[in-house]
DNA sequence: AGGTATTCACATGAAACTATTCTCTGAGTTAGG
DNA sequence: TAACTCAGAGAATAGTTTCATGTGAATACCTGT
């Protein structure tokens, strides 16, 4: 572009008119004033938490509900509401959330307490103290002068999954040598199942309470949309029908919120970009495949050296035959290893990849059998063509092929 | 024709191995008394 | 002297290999008509 051109560029567009007022309220992190359909949520949590203002311990509460269901937003908010209330009466209440999946920050039973420590502001090392000591640190810390305490795990069950229940076994039995302080834990959990496999001791002290979060249906998606929007776009952006559309495909995905906010604020970015003055339901469709795309091209950067070959191969047979079998990839696969300079894994390994591969959704991988020629996986692809070639030229050039 | 046995090409499981990460211990260091 | 920090030993863990066993149906091979 020339310098003329790149000028006249700029102007127009601090001309526009902007769709985007605020754009950061349909981000995830963004905590509303007021949280629709969950006022039965919030009330009984607010009942459970009462107490409190009493300077009584609040029973233990539980919270369970798929993603994007406004878990966080309805702990973040009642626990918000009742600091400022305790703070008017004189009552000392601290509270901590932590997000338990959180790599190298709490996803060990030291990390999470040290964290957990540094949390109500005392330093403690990174690592080289044993385990019980940091629980004693933590304790010191907290214990030191008479006050309430709710600690908020966020999702919890991914800890639990890795590292097992002693942690909340232990942080349960911490209650009982609390002189001064009383703790109350709130834990998150996306998996209704969760608490089915916990120690029962630990089940029945931390879920004296549960509230349990429903998915929201398309109808009261399309409220939140509205409330956000109105927060997030200037008026009269939207054509016909967009909301309800977006709500529409969030609705089918489990009613998870965050999805759609998310569908709603790539939809104004790309119709911004497109110089568009108002955002149309195409938008919402070319939405729904950037943000599919960006997902795929997100697993697919991350996973590690050996899946992605592992990949390549098999999308190097998908172009030419529809199937592909474990075999012809093997093959493949041990020469592309060869060519990039790595160790090729074994036959076994590169099936458990494979099967890898199926889990994150970006293959379908099933087990035939062809009779006298044998049993094995037939691969295809669980991602529409068009991003195929995208997944085949990041991988192409990550690998450096 | 109908029934059974074989066979293929991996899948799937379990145990063993290895490299990395965590946890723990004790020695060294620091700072306050 | 108590508290803290750090390095290295030992334990735990994740990722992988090795070994063993399992699997479903097309095909080969019988068997009796």
């Amino acid at each position: 572009m020339l310098k003329k051109d790149l000028a006249n560029f700029f102007s127009d567009y601090l001309k526009k008119k902007p769709l985007f007022i605020d754009k950061s309220s349909l981000q995830s992190n963004y905590n509303p004033k007021d949280i629709p359909h969950r006022d039965e949520q919030i009330e009984q949590l607010a009942r459970i938490l009462a107490p409190a203002l009493r300077t009584e311990k609040p029973s233990n509460v539980f919270l369970y509900g798929k993603t994007g269901t406004g878990k966080t937003c309805v702990s973040l908010h009642v626990l918000n509401q009742i600091e400022q209330a305790c703070k008017k009466n004189n009552i000392k209440l601290k509270t901590y959330y932590l997000n338990c999946k959180l790599k190298k920050v709490a996803d060990t039973e030291y990390r999470v307490i040290a964290q957990l420590a540094r949390g109500f502001g005392r330093e403690v090392p990174a690592t080289g103290l044993p385990t019980d000591q940091i629980y004693k640190m933590f304790l010191e810390t907290i214990d030191k002068d008479k006050q309430l305490l709710i600690l908020i795990l966020d999702e919890i069950d991914q800890l639990v999954g890795k590292i097992g229940d002693g942690i909340l076994y232990n942080l349960t039995r911490l209650n009982s040598e609390l002189k001064n302080c009383q703790m109350t834990i709130i834990g998150i959990s996306n998996d209704l199942m969760f608490t089915d496999n916990l120690d029962p001791r630990v089940k029945s002290s931390l879920s004296e309470e549960e509230v349990v979060f429903p998915p929201y249906n398309a109808i009261e998606l399309k409220d939140i949309l509205k409330k956000r929007s109105e927060l997030a776009f200037n008026k009269n952006v939207f054509d016909e029908g967009v909301i309800e559309k977006c709500a529409a495909y969030a609705a089918r995905e489990h009613g998870d919120a965050r999805r759609a906010l998310e569908l709603l604020r790539v939809a104004g970015e790309i119709s911004e970009r497109e110089n568009s003055p108002n955002i149309k339901i195409k938008h919402i469709d070319h939405a729904e495949q950037k943000i599919e795309k960006d997902r795929v091209l997100d697993i697919v950067k991350t996973q590690p050296k050996q899946s992605q070959i592992t990949l390549y191969s098999i999308l190097n047979f998908y172009n030419d035959h529809k199937r592909v079998f474990t075999g012809d990839i093997y093959d493949f696969y041990n020469d592309t290893c060869i060519k990039v300079g790595l160790t090729p894994l074994t036959q076994r390994r590169v099936s458990d990849i494979i099967a890898e591969l199926d889990m994150l959704g970006i293959i379908n991988a099933k087990v035939v059998s062809k009779g006298r020629y044998g049993r094995t996986k037939e691969i295809g692809m669980a991602i529409p063509s068009s991003n195929i070639k995208k997944v085949k030229d990041l991988l192409k050039e990550g690998l450096g092929l």
